[in-house]
DNA sequence: CATGAATATGTCAGATTTGACATATTCGTT
DNA sequence: AACGAATATGTCAAATCTGACATATTCATG
């Protein structure tokens, strides 16, 4: 943003912040919830790329559709391992997860 | 294993496998357990490197010395969200991780 | 715009993971 | 060998995650 707009902004009484400072979120905790993110959109490119319904990969996983829907937003009630596990299950090998989580964000 | 080796102890009753047959793990299951056992090891060699007991790790985790123990060691008990967090709280990056997990077991 | 298929959201009992603690074992030093 | 420091192992109540279900919302297509 720049400089001027956020003048304009803060003297109306806006306060000007980035996400994690609201959300007051660590490095660390910044950095976990990337790498969730990462994988939970590659959980969607995948299936969708497979002509899977959240249904369908499921029964595949051995989980419920409303479970594939909350990992592929990234809920916080989504273990890592429940992402990386389902995206071994559909294939992926650890190199490729090494590539995923190379990707800049 | 050598043929001949492998017919010598089978002669004499053994049964020789791979892990993998023995525990019955599916492809995905190995995966996940190399990954946690990867991420195991950098920790262990992580913590070493900063010359930092378990004791005094556990302590900036905000966690235990026998938790510690355990996440070095892979053990099942341990999620792969526990050794990930870790790893970032220890100040390793996104990239470092895929770094990590690019390595050829 | 109706209707059905896909996806999202909320809830919860059961399963798994957690830090903590006690105690055992290993390891380096004297 | 004896000591202390570090690490390992076992256990458990509390916290978190899970599949399942009900229901709401979105989306495509006639």
């Amino acid at each position: 943003m720049d400089k001027n707009k956020q003048q304009q902004l803060e003297a109306k009484g806006w306060v000007v912040t980035t996400p994690e400072e609201f959300l007051e979120l660590t490095p660390e905790e910044t950095a976990y919830i990337e790498v969730k993110l990462l994988l939970s959109r590659n959980l969607r490119e995948r299936r969708e790329m497979l002509n899977l319904s959240q249904q369908a990969l499921a029964d595949m996983l051995e989980s419920s559709q409303s479970r594939v829907s909350k990992m592929e937003a990234g809920a916080p009630t989504v273990s890592l391992d429940l992402l990386v596990r389902s995206l071994f299950h559909m294939g992926v090998t650890p190199t490729e997860l090494a590539d995923m989580l190379a990707v800049k964000t």
